[in-house]
DNA sequence: TCCTCATATGCAACTCGTTGCATAGCCAAG
DNA sequence: CTTGGCTATGCAACGAGTTGCATATGAGGA
């Protein structure tokens, strides 16, 4: 149910068409919510008939038409209550992990390659954090003072940032125990 | 596909049933993959006619039948060929951080109870993965030099540890943000 | 005796999420 | 002038995951 209060949150801080919540989905909100454009579309069209959202329809000079997604009063109710109920704590989804337990049944080193390249990606991400975070919240060009909103997305950007550093290290325990046993006797 | 590859480790580390599998994704496996029996007696099903597990009928007494499931060549083969493939790194699903930033369409004081019961859940994990590290790897009853499957499941409760740390400390700071803004003037 | 709990397996219906494909307008480069 | 790229929206089919329900055995307690 979280991406249509994912769409909500994302529609009150900003209006905007199916395509540029995508677009959204692959930077901030996807930094912890992600979501394919058919998905979007699909939610976005259930919503407006269910009388959450408003659809204005644009025409634009030199690019195609787009409808303009904005919530209305039920939109905002909706996610007021849902505020107020209790989610329960995330439950773990990590492929690579499985793989790494995984590896005891074949040649650890093969996944010495895999990790390596996950951990690139995380550095990356954790740059491209970092960046954000200079520019919106904490460098010369951020406002002073934040707002509430802009305070809440600063926090939630901390947990992207502690997460990455958090998982670059775990990955380089791995790398270094992988490595370990690639000198040691084979086994199983 | 993951579920498949993650019963594939988890038998291959012992056979079992559908039921007892389900207990170890309650438990273990359970802390970086999750499904519910159902899904597994379906996967079962589907791998046993692909001929990737055998099944074995266990009558049993003072319980019903069980069917142990093990792991025989071909899915073998096939974990090990997906061993050497690339996965795409992990994509975030973080609810409660959906919330957070929706807290700023609300009052932000909404979430503190969440939070801390949230946080609580995780110190329990914490608690619960240290214990675990001490009775296997670490403690005086752990066995000495662990092999190669020990060692890659120890690097793997390590991630989990850190990651429990990393959320606490987190939560902390969303307590401290909220509770900042909830004593500050209201907004929107 | 009846109820509940733990073991053990399963179906049916549903929602959520992914993948592949299709369409269409406009721009810029070759 | 054709091709590729970006904006913009959508269908169809499939696969993954959840929820509710159903069934059966046997233990232990009220």
């Amino acid at each position: 149910m979280a991406l249509e209060h994912a769409i909500l949150v994302s529609l009150l801080e900003k209006p905007g068409s199916g395509y540029e919540l995508a677009r959204r989905f692959e930077r901030s909100i996807g930094y912890f919510w992600t979501a394919t454009h058919q998905q979007i579309y699909r939610v976005l069209k259930r919503m407006e008939s269910e009388g959450l959202l408003a659809v204005r329809e644009l025409s634009q000079q030199s690019r195609p038409d787009k409808k303009e997604y904005s919530v209305v009063g039920p939109g905002r109710t909706a996610l007021s209550q849902w505020l107020h109920e209790s989610i329960q704590p995330e439950s773990m989804r990590h492929e690579l992990a499985v793989k790494i337990r995984g590896a005891a049944f074949d040649d650890p080193s093969v996944l010495i390659r895999e990790v390596e390249r996950h951990r690139q990606v995380h550095i990356d991400r954790l740059a491209h954090y970092l960046a954000g975070e200079l520019r919106d919240f904490t460098g010369p060009a951020a406002p002073t003072p934040l707002d509430a909103g802009q305070e809440l997305q600063h926090v939630v950007l901390r947990g992207g940032i502690a997460y990455e550093r958090m998982t670059i290290a775990w990955l380089d325990d791995v790398l270094a125990t992988l490595r370990r046993l690639g000198t040691s006797p084979p086994h199983v």
